[in-house]
DNA sequence: TCTCTCACTTC
DNA sequence: TGAAGTGAGAG
């Protein structure tokens, strides 16, 4: 059977696909509703002992099973894992409960992705990974109490283009470049109960996005591609790796299974959150947006225009040495009007020390001391057009309005129903969530067996509007049948390696019976419910990159690129023992569930992802003036890292077990959430007066007129003076220069 | 465009 | 106290 992303979704109606399988959003309206539809095809299932299969080589895979299995048996904490681990032998899982559930998905903090969407939805990406914002939250309800539940996210491309910043607004600038290896991110507290999972609200706050397509946060897993389940490769981790100027859509996916080791055959149920549409950016192109960051996120409240940070200060000594050079102009323009040249005139004016204007009704406002006040700085921005030529010379705040039109209009394409309810509804979502979000909901369950999955040609990806086809291609990376590899001693010696356990169990499983397996060597981080994963097959991913976690053993080269790591794979897998994969996994900030994972109870190797703390409690809204251009909306208060929610017992227990896992619970967050409304303040858009004062500089303007030399030496020299103060102000003069003859 | 460093922030 | 998340700005 096959299904296409480009279906419509219809309400009442699901889609099943493949969740692994590369593809693109859909490009239709999401109108779909939320909650549960039985899936187009039931879920595959596995023969009791799990005939569908991956197997070892037998002489590598002997000695691990023999450690897994014998870990398994034992029942006991392994000691050599070191930190009191348990392994689960598979053949204890439980077969998945038979119960019902209707799940339904509310996107938290929605007003400030609103807000997102309307400013032109880019997201920054670096290369060692920047989290997302606004955060991706959701609260989970419908769910059955009792049963168990594994809670991922994809990002995924939104179409096949690749975009550019023209003119203030995102436009097409031509093919997409190939697709980056994908990756799902696993909720650290997977699995968990519904019950859990409702109590809290989920955040992805921890996954990172990154265009370091060596990226070592995560690991793939390639599968054959006559693999029944798992076609193509796919990858787990913490990082997911983006293309920069590609819109991308993330995905949110329920799975109901008791073990990660169920993940690869059971049933997806997927939501597509529109307004969570992003493009990719290594650096912002939008001020817009990066205003809504600022005043929205607690890193960088030191860049708000009402804090005491840098921003502000660099700004004000900006304006203030911008106004002195509007007084030189006004001066030197009035002194030579006579028969100075243009550029010499420019270059009086720069250099001129002389504070003193005639005829300038607002000199005195102009030309504040370097003692003067913030507060009188800011009191001065705030007049910008009177005190200088802010107004003038800001584009940006001139194009803030035409600026929204592009991002809707790009937004409705995909989305032609969207742009109604951004606004209006904003304070209505937290009330009926559910209902408005209407997110695309997506059933789905694994693919048949036979399926023939193909790529498209001209990218690794399938093309956004046409999913089938996507799915249809071969995959570009493609995988030779194998293996693990092991390398693991290397590794074993140089430091912590990520924890990778084999579920005592697996060797009998599905996982180790028939295919051959590939795996990314390098690629490693997971999220807790992951390392479930990890534990599991562990063994058989290649290698654990060692540059984030420390272990110096992996090769860089063999991690070169995506492509270099599929295709060495089989020479750079490691086989790591057991106790060290598990510490390299903890080394990774990696979580590990305390619902019904293999780790039982806390794992106190965690380092990193003990230091993970939950994203600030709370976020006030600094609505900038620009901000509210079209503001039919009350002012609203966000805490896009933080949402208060009813903190059940059951989230106690996530963070009594597992400090690290706790944080990355919205809960949690929320326990620490405190609405607080900063106080309104007026902002200035300082960063566009300076760009397009700079903007026009000429650098042959500098040269001094020897007439004018000896009568502005002194000013000249001040002048200088106040330059080396001004970061990157140096040109300006000469743009004043070139501008205003 | 991208990468890196910086100062600043939260926790 | 320090790790980690920020945007700005230089290159």
């Amino acid at each position: 059977m096959s299904l296409s992303m480009r279906d419509p979704v219809i309400p009442g109606t699901s889609m099943a696909y493949h969740p692994f399988l590369p593809h693109r959003a859909p490009d239709f309206a999401m109108s779909a509703v939320l909650g549960h539809q039985p899936p187009f095809f039931p879920a595959l299932t596995l023969p009791p002992n799990g005939a569908a299969a991956l197997s070892l080589p037998g002489a590598l895979a002997k000695p691990i099973m023999d450690q897994l299995v014998g870990a398994a048996e034992t029942g006991i904490p392994f000691s050599s894992l070191g930190p009191q681990a348990h392994l689960r032998p598979l053949k204890t899982m439980e077969p998945e409960e038979d119960v019902e559930d209707d799940p339904k998905v509310h996107l938290e903090a929605k007003e400030l992705w609103d807000q997102f969407h309307k400013r032109g939805t880019e997201m920054v990406i670096t290369k060692s990974g920047r989290r997302m914002f606004p955060p991706f939250k959701v609260r989970c309800s419908g769910l059955d109490k009792k049963a168990k539940y594994i809670l991922l996210m994809d990002i995924i491309a939104a179409d096949d283009c690749r975009y550019k910043f023209h003119n203030s607004r995102w436009m097409v600038a031509g093919k997409a470049d190939p697709e980056m290896p994908k990756r799902m991110y696993i909720h650290p507290d997977s699995p968990a109960t519904g019950e859990q999972w409702m109590s809290k609200v989920v955040t992805f706050h921890k996954l990172k996005l990154t265009n370091n397509i060596s990226d070592k946060h995560g690991f793939t897993l390639a599968f054959p591609s006559d693999h029944a389940t798992w076609q193509g490769n796919y990858s787990f981790g913490t990082q997911t790796i983006l293309n920069s100027m590609h819109k991308y859509q993330p995905r949110f996916h329920i799975v109901r299974a008791n073990d990660i080791l169920k993940l690869p055959y059971s049933t997806f149920r997927t939501y597509l959150f529109p307004e969570t549409e992003f493009i990719a950016v290594t650096a912002y192109q939008n001020d817009k947006i990066t205003q809504l960051k600022i005043d929205n996120n607690p890193f960088a409240k030191g860049f708000r225009d009402t804090g005491n940070g840098r921003r502000e200060k660099r700004k004000q000594l900006t304006l203030q040495s911008m106004r002195v050079f509007d007084e030189r102009h006004k001066k030197e323009t009035s002194d030579e009007s006579s028969s100075e040249q243009a550029a010499f005139n420019c270059f009086a004016q720069a250099s001129s020390p002389a504070v003193s204007i005639v005829g300038t009704s607002n000199l005195k406002d102009l030309c504040p001391s370097e003692a003067e006040s913030d507060a009188e700085a800011e009191s001065k921005e705030e007049h910008g057009p009177e005190a200088c030529d802010a107004a003038k010379i800001s584009t940006t705040t001139a194009e803030e309005p035409g600026r929204d039109k592009g991002s809707p209009a790009t937004r409705a394409q995909l989305f032609p129903a969207e742009p109604s309810r951004a606004r209006d509804t904003a304070r209505l979502d937290k009330a009926s969530p559910d209902s408005r979000h209407s997110p695309a909901t997506i059933s789905s369950s694994t693919r048949v067996p036979g399926a023939d999955e193909r790529r498209s040609p001209g990218r690794e990806g399938p093309v956004a509007t046409k999913v089938d086809e996507a799915r249809a291609i071969p995959a570009k990376d493609a995988f030779a049948p194998l293996s693990v590899q092991t390398d693991a001693t290397a590794h074993l010696a140089q430091g912590p390696l990520p924890g990778l356990g084999f579920a005592p169990g697996l060797a009998g499983q599905q996982f180790f019976n028939g295919h051959p397996l590939f795996l990314h060597p390098g690629q490693f981080a997971m999220g807790g419910a992951f390392s479930s994963m990890a534990a599991g097959m562990g063994p058989l991913l290649a290698t654990v990159s060692g540059a984030s976690t420390g272990v110096s053993g992996l090769e860089s080269t063999a991690m070169a690129s995506a492509a270099a790591a599929q295709g060495l794979s089989g020479a750079s897998a490691a086989t790591l023992p057991f106790h060290l994969q598990q510490h390299v996994l903890a080394s990774q900030g990696l979580a590990m569930s305390p619902f019904g994972s293999l780790f039982p109870y806390p794992y106190t190797y965690m380092a990193a992802a003990a230091a993970a703390s939950t994203a600030a409690a709370s976020s006030s809204v600094h609505r900038h003036p620009f901000l509210n251009l079209n503001s039919m909306r009350p002012r609203l208060r966000y805490s896009p890292y933080s949402i208060p929610v009813p903190v059940p017992d059951s989230s106690s227990l996530l963070t009594t077990a597992l400090p690290s896992m706790a944080s990355a619970a919205g809960p949690l967050d929320g326990k620490a959430a405190a609405l607080a409304a900063s106080p309104a303040s007026v902002a200035v858009d300082s960063g566009s007066e300076l760009n397009s004062r700079s903007s026009t500089l000429s650098s042959g303007s500098v040269s001094l007129s020897p007439k004018l030399c000896s009568e502005k030496e002194a000013a000249t020299s001040e002048l200088q003076s106040i330059q080396r103060l001004v970061s990157g102000l140096e040109a300006k003069p000469d743009r004043s220069c070139s501008g205003s003859p």
